[in-house]
DNA sequence: GCCGGAATTTGATCCGGATCAATCGAGGCC
DNA sequence: GGCCTCGATTGATCCGGATCAAATTCCGGC
């Protein structure tokens, strides 16, 4: 059953200037739209995306936020992403038409789907689509590789400092308190994505708190100050 | 000047199998190639692509191979993939229009080049080449995302397993020989790469000579045991 | 072939973060 | 509220790979 206080269409959906929609012309928006599908509200640990599925769809965090993650093959799990209102997931079906990885619900979660062969069609048409899945597939290999080198050359500190501030500046674009704010993820789910341990996340956190950078209550995060958190990447 | 030898259009092409064309139509491949052009021969450190530069086209290695990198904020270079022929390079500055590395040849190197203007123009008319270019850019993603992981959980033996294990499969698909090659790239690149130091790559490489997997000398590297190299990924 | 500088190998030591282990705290459930 | 379980913190030790330091090999130029 569909929420009724919320919007109908991207074009008046408060995320539209950062989901998909946002290079879009009010034309291109609208006929986009049509294509778009919202799901119910899903629990926290419901499973959107199963890695090995045939992509049939892009899905977007409307509320809520989500981790994309998979297992090695000794067991290991690993968190490639987290996703947060307004974000694609799923991208990297695009590869060979199949998932690589699960998408999972952090906490109540509604989402919207776009059907694969409904965007393909409706890029033959929209030029500004295709140029935007284009951007956001350039953005997600960037910020790949960005934290690829991040991991072989960043501490686990200036990691996890870096992690903090790029979770908040993501906040501040979607109009939420980005210096307050609660971790949807647990301290085991940063350490896989960072290649850490959660001992060390927990140590790293300490370490900042000793040194009046933040304020930490069990999952809810206050930068105090950001700027010597952004430091520790400059080194 | 041109080498009277090459071919001259990407469907008479040795590498069509591999590179761009290899999931068009005749004629879609006769299309693009009438968009491609063929640079002339660089030599070994030449710059092929600029970090901040205004991306103008995709770039194509045709022969030899190169490196993509940059350098960290604290002076520190990073490798973020080898290029072999038929491979793409550039795909990240689809992001914002920017490239964010630099693409070196790292021996002598002949490229082709399509200019980006005309590929948004081919794009909208050859829904094969749309897929085409969202399925390399969904690959690089992917691997991309799976270097993340294996540099965070592989350790330093594992990752360059894996590492000479991949040139083989890729060197195969090019239908050189696979077993036996001469490694383009310095130690110090491949730990670059690998988010080691040189002197681990060079002493993981010596515990693969003494345990009879490889063959080492100076850059050539024959491969006697591959299976026991990719055993060691399993753990 | 010889020479010089760079790349590579090999050796010794050190350290950041992993691992193992115990305690503490928070939130859900009755 | 009180219990119970899972998540988080804190402590002690260990180890893989980094770092510092030669020695050796490779390769291009003459």
């Amino acid at each position: 059953m569909e929420s009724t206080s919320t919007e109908l269409s991207c074009g008046s959906c408060a995320l539209s200037r950062i989901c998909l929609p946002a290079h879009l012309s009010a034309r291109e928006t609208r006929i986009l739209a049509g294509a778009v599908e919202r799901g119910r509200e899903l629990q926290s640990g419901a499973r959107l995306i199963r890695a090995g599925a045939r992509m049939d769809a892009l899905y977007v965090v409307r509320s809520g936020s989500a981790k994309s993650c998979g297992v090695m093959n000794d067991g290991e799990e690993y968190v490639r992403a987290f996703n947060l209102p307004g974000e694609v997931a799923g991208l990297e079906g695009f590869a060979d038409g199949h998932h690589t990885c699960d998408l999972v619900a952090l906490e109540p979660l509604r989402y919207c789907r776009i059907p694969l062969g409904r965007l393909e069609r409706l890029m033959e048409t929209l030029p500004g689509l295709r140029r935007e899945v284009l951007r956001l597939l350039g953005q997600s290999l960037e910020e790949a590789q960005r934290m690829r080198t991040e991991v072989s050359m960043v501490d686990a500190r200036g990691r996890l400092a870096s992690f903090l501030v790029d979770l908040s500046r993501r906040l501040e674009r979607r109009n939420l308190p980005p210096m307050h704010f609660r971790l949807s993820m647990s301290r085991r789910d940063i350490a896989r994505h960072l290649g850490l341990t959660l001992e060390t996340v927990s140590r790293s956190l300490g370490a900042f708190r000793s040194a009046g950078w933040v304020e930490v209550r069990a999952r809810y995060i206050k930068l105090l100050q950001p700027k010597a958190l952004a430091a520790l990447l400059a080194h």
